[in-house]
DNA sequence: TCCCATATAGACAACTTTGACTAATCGAGA
DNA sequence: TCTCGATTAGTCAAAGTTGTCTATATGGGA
């Protein structure tokens, strides 16, 4: 049970943590998560309490900034890192012909991952789809010669086909950015951060 | 709030009417709904009696075919008609970047609409994408840019514009099927029927 | 000084989704 | 004739989603 929300809110508190609800509601947002993954704001309060439940994150305690309603701060938990790798391999390395979520997902957290997993996950898909996409063919020639299957069925294999090849041609430039050097990935060290700014007030000086 | 479920679900009613619930499962897993619109059967049981609530269709009866359990057959109503269309011509016309299921959801059902109004709609979503496809690349510089925003959000939006160009290609040979007189819609006689088999019973001879 | 728009942090009821489960019936083969 | 697996038609509790609502606090302007 890995829905999208949940990978996208557990590898975020690990991006930010400790983090408090709020914090990732603003973040996520700005990352137009509500768009791409169909993420609101209400989803991500319950994705904590539900990974919470599951031990993958646990409270590291409440903070109150002035007199403002207190946060509840959260962490990744051992077993909610293990959980990570597992969802993040699981979503890198099995390719669903039409969940088309899977590989923005995979964009903003394949830093966790290695460079070289990473690629070798992006090969593989590559081949992966050869694949589908030579299935599809043959889905479409089926539904030409069936008499009971309604004819427009083509349409849709013909539809996931053109999407397929175009995450193909995506996952190739990446693969060949991603080997030139580009982002910074699990176990490198230097440059610029691929993560965002630390969970700290956004605009105050409060430690003081 | 239209759901691609309802959507689904109001669009299959109206095909096959008057029509019970568990008829529209089978045949809607035979679409594979599940895979490309996630659709799972609970869901369809739920559409009914939601729909139902909103007066969209309508219980015509309930049948039992030998001692089999009772059947509750629907039939969508006047305004459900309406409603139809209107979800069928929202979805046309609406090209939302990060909606990959509307254009599945419109082969199965665009027959419902006129040839004429499918080609336009169509022409207007190629034309729409052309503009995203723009926005995009401004997105990507500007992330180039900037300071602050992650460099791995360029990703997404090239994603999204592979896609969003596979799916014109897409669009554009489905335009030139049409204007060669593929399929038949709403208005149009003659020929093979776009449609399954009827909502009878599909191997008894029940009617004597 | 007071006021109001905005920000903060999260709760909540209504709704939808999931997929295992039920309870009966049919039918092919022993 | 009997048995056992598949089919039928739909229910249900548990989980997830939605997006408005609350209650306070801040800060800039009249």
């Amino acid at each position: 049970m890995s829905s999208p929300t949940r990978l996208v809110v557990l590898g975020a508190v690990h991006q930010f943590q400790p983090v408090h609800g709020y914090f990732l509601r603003r973040e996520l947002l700005t990352w137009r998560v509500d768009e791409w993954a169909n993420i609101q704001p209400g989803s991500i309060y319950n994705a904590l309490r539900s990974l919470e439940k599951d031990g993958y994150v646990a409270v590291s305690g409440t903070e109150q900034n002035g007199k403002r309603p207190e946060r509840t701060t959260y962490e990744v938990t051992p077993t909610g890192e293990v959980a990570l790798l597992r969802m993040l391999r699981e979503t890198l390395w099995k390719v669903d012909p039409f969940d088309t979520q899977a590989a923005m997902v995979l964009s903003s957290f394949m830093f966790i991952l290695s460079r070289e997993e990473v690629i070798a996950g992006l090969q593989h898909r590559i081949t992966e789809i050869d694949a589908v996409v030579v299935t599809n063919r043959y889905h479409i020639e089926d539904t030409a010669q069936s008499s009971t299957t309604p004819k427009y069925v083509r349409e849709i294999f013909e539809l996931s086909t053109a999407r397929l090849s175009a995450e193909q041609t995506w996952a190739r430039e990446l693969v060949e950015r991603l080997q030139g050097g580009a982002y910074f990935f699990s176990g490198e060290s230097g440059g610029t951060p691929a993560v965002a700014a630390p969970p700290d007030e956004p605009s105050a000086e409060s430690a003081g």
